[in-house]
DNA sequence: CTCTAATTTGAATAAACGCTCAACAAAATT
DNA sequence: AATTTTGTTGAGCGTTTATTCAAATTAGAG
């Protein structure tokens, strides 16, 4: 089914795609733009993928499945590890990070499978945080770990959002501070 | 230089490049669209604007302005009022909100224009946040007033990104709830 | 080495894009 | 009522878009 070649290709297309998305978002994402990055014609791209949307849509899942690294740890992560790992996505796979909010804001409105693949991610992500206030904050009522997750949950992602404004942005400092801020009693 | 009929065509054409930025985002945004929406034809838009870009930054100008409304109390407002009329931009004037996530997300890549404009605007915003902090806490170092400002204007945009992909996230709760914690001291 | 399947090429397609314009209609000025 | 200014129309321009395809090239299996 696949030469080596075209496994190559493939890569390079993908690569070239994820830039591009973080870099020009999803309106310069064009088939020209992607060849050009990629050193490829568009006869090649189609006989790797079905349509553009389906490049797209294979960077996006990257993009939320990077989001949540180590599943295995799932039920035992810490708060802190939780922030600190998305400290390292934005600040370590920073091309990723910007795809994860450029299709937050954008990629879901037209597209209702990607619309769905976020809220659910969106959701599972939430209820991990809330696990992790869980174990820290045993006799908290439920309903108030869920919120404080999702308050944590969001005001990162504003992190991540200013940093694709400004890449010098304190995404360590301020994330950590959120944490802190966010989970001291009131 | 304008009739009567002629503001307010341009003022049908505003209201449709605004929700359509705020429902569809900037991709979607094309002069056939604005146009089916407004109920006008495309010579009629160009009679009145330069280009599709025009049309959008003063759009896109509307937003940023919105966010910092009554500059007659700068310098006297409270941290709780400046949360407050964030939460009321979001919840009552949610196209603008629309907008102003969209842009601060994507419409600077391309547009340095746009870019220099946003990130001004969030400059001085941080400003008058930490104003704020150092009217409630005047023995506070001025670069923590500043980072602190930083965080929950930042934080504040995520509540505001979330918002976008969920009508019913409780923006007024999570924003308080910052607000909260964002300032307890450590 | 041969043969087949996978890959690359690059020109071509149709649709959608932003935008223009000459003609016509309506509104304000005189 | 006549004249000038402003607004609207809608077909049409050139460009860019996503996508296709037959022909040429290359890679791997037997």
């Amino acid at each position: 089914m696949h030469y080596k070649a075209g496994l190559q290709t493939r890569d390079k297309i993908l690569d070239a795609t994820r830039r591009l998305i973080a870099e020009a978002g999803l309106e310069g994402t064009t088939i020209k733009a992607i060849c050009d990055r990629a050193g490829v014609l568009p006869g090649s791209f189609y006989n790797l993928f079905d349509s553009k949307e389906q490049a797209i849509v294979t960077v996006v899942r990257e993009a939320i499945e990077a989001v949540d690294p180590d599943p295995e740890h799932l039920g035992k992560d810490t708060l802190t590890a939780l922030v600190d790992a998305y400290i390292v996505f934005m600040t370590e796979q920073a091309d990723l990070a910007g795809v994860y909010i450029a299709i937050a804001v954008s990629g879901n409105r037209n597209n209702p499978d990607l619309r769905g693949r976020f809220l659910r991610h969106h959701e599972g992500r939430v209820a991990r945080f809330a696990a992790a206030i869980e174990r820290e904050h045993p006799k908290m009522e439920t309903e108030e770990k869920t919120r404080r997750a999702e308050t944590l949950v969001s005001a990162l992602n504003g992190i991540a959002l200013h940093r694709v404004l400004d890449p010098n942005f304190d995404v360590a400092g301020h994330s950590r501070a959120l944490l802190n801020g966010a989970l001291t009693p009131l």
